[in-house]
DNA sequence: ATTGAATTGGAGCCTACTCTCTATAACATG
DNA sequence: CATGTTATAGAGAGTAGGCTCCAATTCAAT
């Protein structure tokens, strides 16, 4: 009996992406998202009761976009070494078809107030991180790494240094160079690398 | 003949550096800072005439301070081995010492309204990563690379690891662990290695 | 056709912030 | 001591943005 939405979520959070890639967390404002899309103030209001949800909603849609994939790729190899290069290429490659939703992700949630979002929110956001980390100490278990320590090497060569190549050319010219995923490869080949 | 100055800039920009570092740079408003310091409003604008020429003066002083003992400890052995493997220790050791301002420089220029300020300041801080770059650059054509792919590797190893290092620990529960410095300078060490 | 919940559209309130303006205080020099 | 220069001090104008409110509109179900 209700009358349908004329203005769909998805494509307030899609102009909500675009202006936060392009002008960063802060000019995800609701007049902003509102003027970008036609949409009237009140109208925002009506899908997003507080501006904290509008910027909850677009991180949770991306990173979740991100780990989907992510997780994808880390189970598409039952051979643990196979697996942990391909992921840390993958990070790259992702970046690359989606811009946009990259540089969002190097904002990180805090940069979209994460203190202020609805508790709901920040469970969700808490479940999707551990489910990775979960996943990368799954696989830096079956490469014999045992120590806290190693786990925390592992973490490091397949998220965080191919998120800092992507980070460092996104902030640049932004584009992504061709070997780009070459190099996050070969640093997680020597991260793992046993013995050490 | 003039008056002296009573609330010294130095101590503004500390109150600021704090409260970046607490609170992201949105928090650092004309008003908290005059709050933090006593100051009262309309004394902000003699020191600094616009907002963006604080946060411009509060970024320069943060990686002035941060470049500083960079180039020094590059600087400090003649050996290029031994001077990078030193300085990717001590961009850890450097934001374990100061924490406050490790986490202004892992907000980076953009999130400090880089955009707005005075042209004299974007070229100052331009000229500082020039000098950074170069000096890593010479680095790297001492340890045999040649290649612009090889310079790269070497900044990503000199610098965006170890700082990917120190934003996936302040980011989480706010202290570096004792290990981090080996960490870093074992990823230095493994992107170095030659004929590769 | 009627009903009524859901949605739209927009005027405008409120807060927080940047920035201006004016008056006054302190100090050096002639 | 008079004077010029610079700093302090505070009030408040102007503005941007979050958010509220409410009347008008739409449409499925009855």
């Amino acid at each position: 009996m209700p009358r349908p939405p004329r203005y769909d979520q998805s494509v307030l959070l899609d102009a909500a992406v675009e202006l936060a890639a392009a002008a960063g967390p802060a000019a995800v404002t609701m007049a902003a998202v509102a003027k970008q899309t036609g949409t009237p103030n009140g109208s925002m209001y009506h899908r997003f009761p507080q501006r904290a949800v509008l910027l909850a909603e677009l991180w949770l849609r991306t990173v979740g976009h991100f780990q989907e994939g992510y997780l994808a790729v880390l189970d598409s190899d039952p051979e643990p070494r196979r697996a942990a290069l391909a992921v840390a290429r993958h990070v790259v490659a992702w970046s690359r078809a989606h811009p946009r939703e990259a540089a969002v992700l190097l904002h990180g949630p805090d940069a979209f107030d994460r203190a202020d979002w609805p508790e709901e929110y920040a469970v969700r956001a808490d479940r999707g991180n551990r489910r990775v980390l979960a996943a990368v100490s799954g696989l830096a278990e079956q490469l014999g790494a045992t120590a806290p320590a190693d786990a925390e090497r592992v973490a490091l060569a397949l998220i965080d240094i191919p998120l800092a190549l992507v980070r460092r050319h996104l902030r640049g010219v932004g584009r992504l160079p061709a070997h780009a995923e070459d190099l996050a490869e070969r640093c997680a080949a020597d991260l793992l690398a046993t013995g050490r």
